[in-house]
DNA sequence: AATTGGTTCTGAACCGTTACGGTCCTTTCA
DNA sequence: TGAAAGGACCGTAACGGTTCAGAACCAATT
C-alpha cells in the first residue's frame, strides 16, 4: 500500500493501478501524515516560539520581516512553519510539548520564559534569535550593545549630554514607567539589557552620570507606548535634549509626541530609534539598521541544515549606524551654529 | 507513564513522583507529540494553504492582516498555525499530504490550483476565503462584485466614462499585459474576476463599451506593478480620466507613475484602489475597505468551531466604500467648475 | 534437473502514545 | 467476619503508516 504511493518503482505498474483503484473505491483518503511522521521520525514543520501573543507576530514590523526570512528559508527547504500559540500570561507550556515539529526558532522571548526552557527539555535542534549564547544551541543575533554604543557615540558627538531613553519591555512583569539601574542590569530581554549598557558604557565614558538618566519602560511595543514614554520623560526633565528610543515604533511614537508639544525635530529635540523599519525611513528617522529578514533566513538555514554540528554555532550579522534627519546638535549647540543664523 | 504526565489525579502523587524521577534518569524527553496526534487523531494545529511564495505573506499588507486575524482565532482556541509551503510554480502537492493538522484555511488560490484539490481531498473540515462558492466546504468572502460595482457608480456620478484597469494575475500563467474579454471572464481567481465584473456591469450601464476599455494585468503584486501597469494603460491610452486598481498597493504604484508623468491626482487623473490598507489610507486613497482582519478571524472560527455544522456555511463580511482625494470628476468635468476658478 | 539470480509480492515488526478493561488491595458496612 | 465497593495500578491493543526480511515465482544458466 505505502509502496503503491510513494515508491512505484517497487511494483509492477498493473499492481499499483489496481491498488490505487481499490483505495479510491473504498474512500481511502490517501496516507496518514501524522502516522507517517511518527514512524519516520520526520515531521516536516519547524516550530516557532514567540513570547508575545501570536498575532503581535504580524503587527511588528521587524518581526515580520523576520518571520519572512524564515519563511523564506523553509520555503527552499520545502519545510513547513508552525507557530506555536505560547500565551505570555500564562505559563501553560503545552503547546510547546504539544508541537510535532523537527525543530525550534525562539525569537526574543525573556531568557527565564517557561515556554523557552520546555523548547530547550525538547530533544530537536533549536535556534535562538535575539537571545544570549546559551551554548548549547544555535544562536543568530546582531551586536545589540556595540551597535548603540555607536549611535550613542554619533550622538555624543553632536554635543548631546542631557538625554532620555524610552525602551521595550525589560521582564515579563507589566512595568510601566522609570527604570532603576539595578531593572536595567538584571532585564530579561537580552536584546533590550545590551542596547541599555552600549548606551550606559558610551555615555558614562562622556561623564554623564548613568543613574541620573531618565529611562522609561513600555510593556506594550506600539507607538501609542513611544509617545507616552516620551512625555513622560520630557515631564520629568524637559531640558532633555535627545530622545533615544530602543525601537523604531517607540521612536516614531516619541515624535509625535514632541510634535504635540510643539518641539520640532531635530532642531528643538533629536530622536533616535533602533531596527531600521520602512516607517521610520520614510520619516527620515537616525537608527540602527538591522537585517531583520537575514536574520530570519540565517535561523531557518542554521535549523535546516543537515550537515555535521560540530558544536553550537553562533551567527552575528552585521548593523549600520543610519544618520537621518531627526539628530542634530542640541539646541544653539555646536552642530546647529553651522548653519543657523 | 502517559497517566503521570497527562492525569495526575490517576495515579497516586507518590507514584507520579517515582515515575516522572526515573523518567528524568533515564532521559525521557517527555511524549512524543507525533505518537500522541496519531493516538488521539488530534494535531493541535491548523493549515494555511496560500498561492503564493510563503514569504509573499509577510510582503502584502492584505495578507498580514488576513494573517493576525487567523492568528488571532488560533490562540484563542490554543491552536497551532501550521503555514504549508505552497509552490505555485511546481504542481507538487506533497506538501500539503503531508501537513499533519486538524483542518484547512485556504486563502485566495486560483480555483484550479492542484493544492486546493490536493486540500479537499484530505478528510478534514476546510475553509476557503475568497475562493467561489464550492458547497462542500465552508466559505469566508465578500461582496468584491457588488463593492467594485458601487465603486464604479461612484466614478461613474463624478463623470468618468473613458478608463483604464490595471488588476491582479488572472491566472496561474504569467500574463503581464492587456487582457481580453475572454480572459477576464475566465479568470481562475474569483476575487479578480468577481471585481472586473462589477466593474464591467457597471459600466456598460453607463454606456461605456467595456470590450474597448484597457484592462491590463500583473503577475506579481507589488508597487512596482502598479506602475508599470499604470504605464502601459497611459501609454495606450493617455485620454483616461481615471485608472481603476484591483488593489491599494497597485493603486500605491499607479499614482507614483502619474506623479512620474507630471499628472496631478486627482487634478489630472482619479486613481482608486481596493482593500483600505494602511498606506493608502495615509495617502487619501478612494477604495474599498475590507475587514482583513475579520476575515482571517471569521476563517479561523468557522474552522475551529466544533458545533455540529449542518451544512456548508457562508459567510459574507461588509465592505465599506471610501471616498479619498484621489477621485474627483474629469479634467473639466462636472465636480470640478463646483471648486474650480 | 538442479542451481542461481532476479523480481514481485506478502507479512510482520515497529514507531510511542492513549484508552480501556482487568487485577489486586484496601476500606466500609451489614 | 465476609461480601461488596471503590481506588490504584498495570498490561495490552489499537492508531496508520514504513520498512525490511523472506516467500513465491519465473527465467536463465550449469
Amino acid at each position: 500500500m505505502s509502496n503503491a504511493y510513494n515508491r512505484p518503482d517497487q511494483l509492477s505498474p498493473e499492481l499499483r493501478r489496481r491498488v490505487l483503484d481499490t483505495a479510491r473505491r473504498l474512500g481511502y483518503p490517501g496516507p496518514d501524515p501524522v502516522a507517517r511522521s511518527l514512524r519516520t521520525r520526520k515531521a516536516g514543520a519547524v516550530g516557532l516560539l514567540l513570547t508575545e501573543n501570536l498575532s503581535y507576530a504580524f503587527r511588528d514590523p521587524a518581526a515580520i520581516g523576520f518571520l519572512e526570512g524564515l519563511a523564506l528559508a523553509c520555503e527552499d527547504a520545502g519545510t513547513g512553519l508552525l507557530l506555536v500559540p505560547a500565551n505570555p500570561e500564562r505559563e501553560d507550556v503545552a503547546s510547546v510539548h504539544r508541537a510535532g515539529v523537527d525543530g525550534f526558532v525562539v525569537y526574543s522571548v525573556p531568557d527565564d520564559d517557561p515556554h523557552l526552557a520546555a523548547v530547550l527539555e525538547r530533544p530537536v535542534p533549536t535556534v535562538v534569535c535575539d537571545q544570549p549564547d546559551l551554548g548549547t544551541v544555535d544562536r543568530v543575533g546582531i551586536d545589540d550593545r556595540g551597535a548603540m554604543y555607536e549611535l550613542a557615540k554619533h550622538l555624543i558627538g553632536l554635543g548631546h549630554r542631557r538625554i532620555g531613553v524610552v525602551c521595550m519591555r525589560l521582564a515579563r512583569d507589566r512595568n510601566d514607567g522609570f527604570v532603576t539601574p539595578d531593572r536595567q542590569h538584571a532585564a530579561h530581554f537580552h536584546v533590550q539589557r545590551n542596547r541599555l549598557s552600549g548606551l550606559a558604557e558610551a555615555f558614562s565614558e562622556a561623564g554623564v552620570d548613568w543613574s541620573q538618566v531618565p529611562v522609561v519602560e513600555r510593556f506594550d511595543h506600539n507607538m501609542a507606548s513611544g509617545a507616552s514614554g516620551a512625555a513622560q520623560v520630557l515631564d520629568r526633565d524637559p531640558q532633555v535634549t535627545a530622545l533615544i528610543c530602543t525601537s523604531d515604533v517607540l521612536a516614531l511614537g516619541a515624535m509625535t509626541e514632541a510634535g504635540r508639544r510643539g518641539l520640532r525635530v531635530p532642531h528643538d529635540i533629536t530622536v533616535t530609534g533602533f531596527d531600521g523599519i520602512r516607517a521610520g525611513e520614510e520619516a527620515g528617522l537616525t537608527t540602527v539598521r538591522q537585517p531583520v529578514l537575514e536574520k530570519g533566513r540565517a535561523a531557518g538555514k542554521l535549523l535546516l541544515d543537515t550537515n555535521e554540528r560540530s558544536r553550537p554555532r553562533s551567527v552575528n550579522l552585521a548593523t549600520e549606524l543610519i544618520i537621518g534627519k531627526t539628530s542634530a546638535g542640541p539646541r544653539g549647540g555646536a552642530e546647529e551654529r553651522w548653519f543657523g543664523p
